[in-house]
DNA sequence: AAATCGGATGACAACGTTGTCAATTATCAA
DNA sequence: TTGATAATTGACAACGTTGTCATCCGATTT
């Protein structure tokens, strides 16, 4: 019942390792061998075992480690690294990471991980893969792992590093608000461990300051990328004398939080404040209005982090170096903001 | 830098079986061996290579085997899943499944995995655990599984099945809105191939007749557990005749359409319309009002199914048969329902 | 035509573990 | 004490794969 080399060998009249160099595309193969014996492994739907393969030191398991309340940020992420290490054979161990507080405890929890599960490398999403005493224990450590981070400029460890320009997608947006003539807008800002809500912070500056409007301290508030952080700040907000006009929410949660103090406070979206997200989570587009945001193609990326890895893994030193590390989320506007004509 | 069982061996001055015995726990080795092995483990820091043992069919690896587009249910469903196989020391294979709407297309990528992973058991969720062609097609190829359904009565199969009471849970829901003077209640159903569909119809069904209303079928429109599905079915119930004073959502998710639906049409919620949810989604308490729903415990159910197919896969016959396999979502009452006084 | 070469293919070992069975030692009864 | 039996230990094969090296065959060179 269970299909080996040896199967596909037998069944195509070749033996088993030669079955093996073309499952490896190794080349020195007669196109006719390769031909017999790919018939053969579709007729039998063969896959290679991947245990046998790993105690030959040849493949290997990626590991997933992450921390990150965001469901649906971290169902596409696994998705697009499960994608990525499929197509690669590589199998993937997936680590929720609990005591996030302390560095040092994340470490050792990966550390275990990578021991008892005969680990090879690590992807790494935010908050972790953006802390530097953990990236330094790695290192000491001799782990392999990529990561996605939030960054402007390329890293200084580009060649295993994706970086999402956060700061230029916030650029754009606030621009767009500015654009529709917004001059007081607010933002509030996500978690502060996460490099994403500082260089958002930045874009956002960056925006009015080249269009000559100051920055008003009163108006950018600290805060968590969570539902109630938005709802409690764009309260807060409100009662500022002069109001600001639009809202600049750190991610779609805050926004779809600023949207309900609104509601609450019956404030009318967008006519008399605009707001907008990051992210383009689903709910995005079931909010009432709909949300304008950033979207991140966190599938590819995650996926692009997985190669990156597994490239690393495998020593192909050249297989990468032209590639662009760097992802711009793309603006979408939708119904939550809007022209201040007043 | 690698150590193996010989390693240990060596040092301890024993065969290599030995150690394995040793490690395995095996009876008939003498205390004196076992001590001079045990310190030889903890010297050179041994653990057993899991791809070496996988290959000799010692699996300690389950999977987990989705396709279920709510990222919240799956998350929920991963660290529940996970919790249950750390704690026993089994690896987990996560594999979501992209053909559902062929039956042997999912078997066969099923089979493909266990195959390839050398899973030794999987865990199923909802609509493939549901779905009877895959299971019986799981059970003649004699894959060991657990699976968790949407179910009123004992299946027949409990010993590998949690079941989950969506019936009775609907008949709580819709008795607490005839409770509050309902009496035209809409259903608007869920995917019809999931199970909990239908048997929350049922219990809405029951609930009415057991207080003497009629079933009217204008009232029950079919759709899917999306958002979508909502706003367009919830726009239809609106141009009725004698339009319905609730609406029983089958999920959050066409809760929130719903919702989304009546402020389009500028109806207002609870006051004019009732709706209700099911599944406690995290948006269920964020949307306005917010949604009155009923609360699956999620990752206590899949660390249950978990426990029980490493129960099978161990072969502890005794060791869960009298554990109560049923769990029955739990009504939360919010905003979104409320007294029809007219 | 014989010798040589190179590419294609196959035989076999190895990876680290567990299962099977044989070999050895200890224990007990007669 | 001796033989029989039980307990302990070890030698070796096997799992499915890849790496190494030998073999084979056809083509090219002399």
């Amino acid at each position: 019942m269970k299909v080996t080399i040896k199967d596909v060998a037998e069944l195509a009249g070749v033996s088993f390792k030669t079955v093996s160099r073309v499952v490896n595309g190794e080349v020195g193969v007669k196109s006719e061998m390769r031909e017999k014996v790919q018939t053969a492994i579709e007729k039998l739907n063969y896959h290679p075992n991947l245990s046998a393969r790993r105690l030959r030191g040849k493949s290997a398991t990626i590991g997933f480690i992450y921390n990150n309340p965001n469901s649906n940020y971290v169902i596409t992420m696994l998705h697009g690294i499960l994608a990525a290490a499929r197509k690669n054979s590589y199998e993937l161990v997936v680590h929720p990471c609990e005591n996030v507080s302390d560095p040092s405890l994340v470490f050792d929890e990966i550390l275990s991980l990578t021991r008892r599960s005969m680990v090879a490398g690590l992807v790494l999403t935010p908050p972790i893969s953006e802390n530097p005493e953990i990236i330094k224990k790695l290192d000491d450590a001799g782990i392999t792992f990529s990561r996605i981070v939030s960054g402007s400029v390329a890293p200084d460890d580009v060649q295993r590093t994706i970086f999402i320009d956060d700061r230029k997608a916030a650029y754009q947006i606030t621009e767009h608000l500015i654009k529709r003539n917004h001059k007081r807008i607010c933002f509030l800002n996500g978690d502060p461990e996460h490099l994403s809500s500082g260089e958002r912070l930045e874009g956002y500056k960056a925006a009015l300051r080249d269009y000559d409007i100051a920055v008003a301290d009163e108006l950018i508030l600290d805060g968590h990328y969570t539902f109630e952080s938005g709802v409690e700040r764009a309260k807060q907000i409100m009662d500022i004398d002069e109001a600001p006009t639009a809202v600049f929410a750190c991610n779609d949660e805050i926004a779809a939080g600023a949207l309900f103090a609104a509601r609450m406070n019956d404030v009318q979206v967008p006519e008399q404040l605009s707001i907008v997200g990051f992210e383009d989570s689903p709910f995005s587009r079931q909010t009432w209005p709909s949300l304008t945001t950033a979207k991140q193609p966190n599938d590819k990326i995650a996926s692009h982090a997985t190669e990156l890895l597994i490239g690393m893994l495998e020593g192909d030193d050249d297989s990468d170096s032209y590639d662009d590390h760097s992802y711009l989320p793309e603006m979408i506007v939708r119904e939550s903001s809007a022209d201040m004509t007043s």
